[in-house]
DNA sequence: TGTACATCAGTGAACGCGCGTTCACTGATGTAC
DNA sequence: TGTACATCAGTGAACGCGCGTTCACTGATGTAC
């Protein structure tokens, strides 16, 4: 039964024909964009592959050519909008980790979750990108993929910084960590009665505590 | 143009006429059990009316005499899932906080992680409901609300235990670090690479190194 | 206790609509000789 | 350079379907006298 609903809800997500000509990319991108201000102005709900269409001036079998269903095409946009959040993420490992004093590792931090902020609120769609990456069956191992692999590359950071082992629990650790940073990134975009520099600073916060604190203790934390 | 937007995806969510005989009481209560169990099996993006009825057993316009829409069923339903969360949250708070020791926090926060995911996992299409209330937006200011009263009594708790004042700042922070909970379990719950126990044990962990080292220091952490 | 009536509860059938998707086709672009 | 051909790109029109919702109606339950 379990089995039975998770293969009815898979659905194909690779794309089929890749644009080649000037025109086709034209369209190709075109796509792409009305995606993601529909899903601005509609929302995830009401998103089809008929007004997709029609806000990018090409015809629905125009739009099939390239991409086999509705979730392929939100599949495409939401990998561009991970794509720029682990852009923000390494561009911060190579240049951010340099300051020095009690706050350097907080003044971090906080610049990381502000640019991870910064690239979703900006990136049409994103917020709601986001949720159908999380609710959409189809969709939702393209996200969990992409957090494991921050997870992975900050555990490594963490050992590093700390002259320990990069061990597979450390990872898990910084899996929670990871979690808990795109929370706060979440409360900032999505909470209204909420100041996104709040949220954002005390997410650095808390990460800060539970990187200096939290994370090092024994297995899982019990020693 | 995002005001438009806004009034357009609004919805009403009021149940009309409430179930008075106990034949009534029977359909809405089918109604609602019939949707817990098909978010499960189909999930969000193909639940309808027309196949909630046909599972609960009555016809369609036996459920609009009680609803006026799809999403005051999934309003229905989300409002007991939440709740059910709040019930956990309150039996831990008149009992839990009594332990001693230096474990007893972590121990404790646990405790409430650990209670809020077996809640959630267990009822009937909790975790589809979560991502609805979080993405569709008819129904995202009722999970909000719930997030915020839940900060609202932890920003007391804390305050007490601290002997402090529960200012509004106090409370932002409290909002945060429930989001912060909240996405440990979301972790535990959806995560299949995931052992739910080390995301909650880590979870509390997190929380507890935030309370107690990041959460305490002046205006939004600056001092 | 019986009966008439009011209210509550649920039905059968139908509606218009937009959805996702496909077909056979025309037109545009690139390439070989 | 011209022309014939292959491939790429996009169109117009249509399909069956399930969606949300409503109508006028029948049947069940409760109540007043």
């Amino acid at each position: 039964m379990q089995t039975a609903s998770i293969s009815e809800r898979s659905v194909e997500l690779v794309e089929k024909n890749r644009p080649q000509q000037q025109r086709a990319i034209k369209t190709y991108e075109a796509i792409l964009s009305a995606t993601g201000e529909l899903l601005r102005e509609v929302g995830l709900e009401r998103i089809s592959t008929n007004i997709i269409a029609e806000r990018a001036g090409v015809t629905v079998p125009a739009l099939y050519r390239y991409f086999p269903n509705k979730y392929a095409v939100l599949n495409a946009l939401g990998s561009r909008l991970l794509g720029a959040r682990k852009a923000v993420f390494e561009h911060w490992q190579e240049g951010r980790l340099s300051g020095h004093g009690p706050y350097a590792m907080l003044e971090s931090l906080n610049e990381l979750l502000m640019g991870v902020y910064r690239v979703t609120r900006d990136f049409p769609g994103g917020v709601e990108l986001l949720h159908g990456m999380q609710a959409m069956a189809p969709l939702q191992k393209v996200q969990q993929e992409h957090d494991w692999m921050v997870a992975r590359t900050f555990a490594g950071i963490w050992a590093d910084l700390n002259r320990v082992q990069c061990t597979e629990e450390l990872v898990c650790k910084s899996r929670v960590a990871v979690a808990l940073g795109f929370s706060s990134i979440q409360v900032a975009l999505e909470d209204p009665d909420m100041s996104p520099d709040v949220a954002l600073y005390e997410g650095a916060h808390a990460l800060r505590s539970y990187l200096e604190h939290g994370m090092m203790k024994g297995p899982h934390g019990v020693n």
